[in-house]
DNA sequence: CTGTATGCAAAGCATTTGCAGAAAC
DNA sequence: GTTTCTGCAAATGCTTTGCATACAG
């Protein structure tokens, strides 16, 4: 997906909703910031430093809008709050997260099994797939490591 | 897992956990209930039908306990509450779904390829897995036929 | 101009916690 | 008998909403 200023002002165009400041900053927000997850609180406290006076609940309407747009990804690592990153491929897929159960750290990994993992279950169960979402449970490298000291 | 009392009982003891009339109450939920994915409140409701007055903490204090001792499993389907099963397998494994983005109705499927994947991953990154979650999201058989009407 | 967006404060939910009384073991 | 457990109510943390004002198109 091309995340490029004229792009996404069409993408707002397109559904009639307004290209505000606060929604700009937001946006490059996520644009500095491509390989983080970052919870409504997190984006909040990064606005801040350049507009004081963005309130908590525009950020959250401005996420919610942005999920919408599908520019970004809501994802929720169950730690009570939920994270957003941007939604680099067009098709809102291959989100998926290896989850360290010592120090919290989320790795990303690429798929190609999903697929066809997909596709079987597709057959098997006539259910008809549009997205999923793979979290895996384990340790990282350094916490195993440090397990072992 | 072998889910009669005296087993259970057993477990209990072992950890210096008391085996009160409303966790037994509550246990007896579950085990009536082996396909469902209750949530806290639904537990509620379902355990005042024979006493009444069991109080919402306690459930959920409950269903923490019987979850660290891995009786349930805490499931989350995003949608703002946390769901619990019976884990019908020893280890913590298999637990995947299938969530129609229509009507909101969740089906189990059984996973022989998530093992393969699972070593392919820990291969690749270095990272040791224990567990995964994995949802995906689409239309079930019914809302697909609904929508073609 | 007009309808949408914003900031603030208040409300809403699911969940957790403090505490005094109750009850397992 | 003691320690753990319970019920209640209050508190918490994230998120949503109502409303009057501000502003993008």
């Amino acid at each position: 997906m091309n995340f490029d200023l004229s792009n996404l002002r069409q993408k707002f165009k397109d559904r009639d909703y307004k290209l505000t400041p606060q929604r700009q900053i937001i946006l490059q927000v996520f644009i500095d910031n491509r390989d983080k997850h970052l919870s409504a609180e997190d984006v909040h406290n990064i606005v801040r430093q350049q507009a004081n006076d963005i309130g908590l609940a525009t950020v959250y309407r401005t996420l919610e809008l942005l999920s919408e747009l599908e520019i970004l990804q809501k994802i929720d690592f169950g730690d009570g709050r939920s994270r957003y990153e941007i939604n680099e491929t067009s098709s809102p897929h291959h989100h998926h997260h290896l989850i360290c159960l010592t120090c919290g750290r989320v790795i990303e990994f690429a798929d190609d099994l999903m697929e066809d993992l997909e596709n079987i279950i597709a057959e098997n169960s006539n259910f008809s797939i549009v997205d999923h979402q793979v979290k895996f449970y384990g340790y990282c490298q350094e916490c195993q490591m440090k397990r072992d000291e």
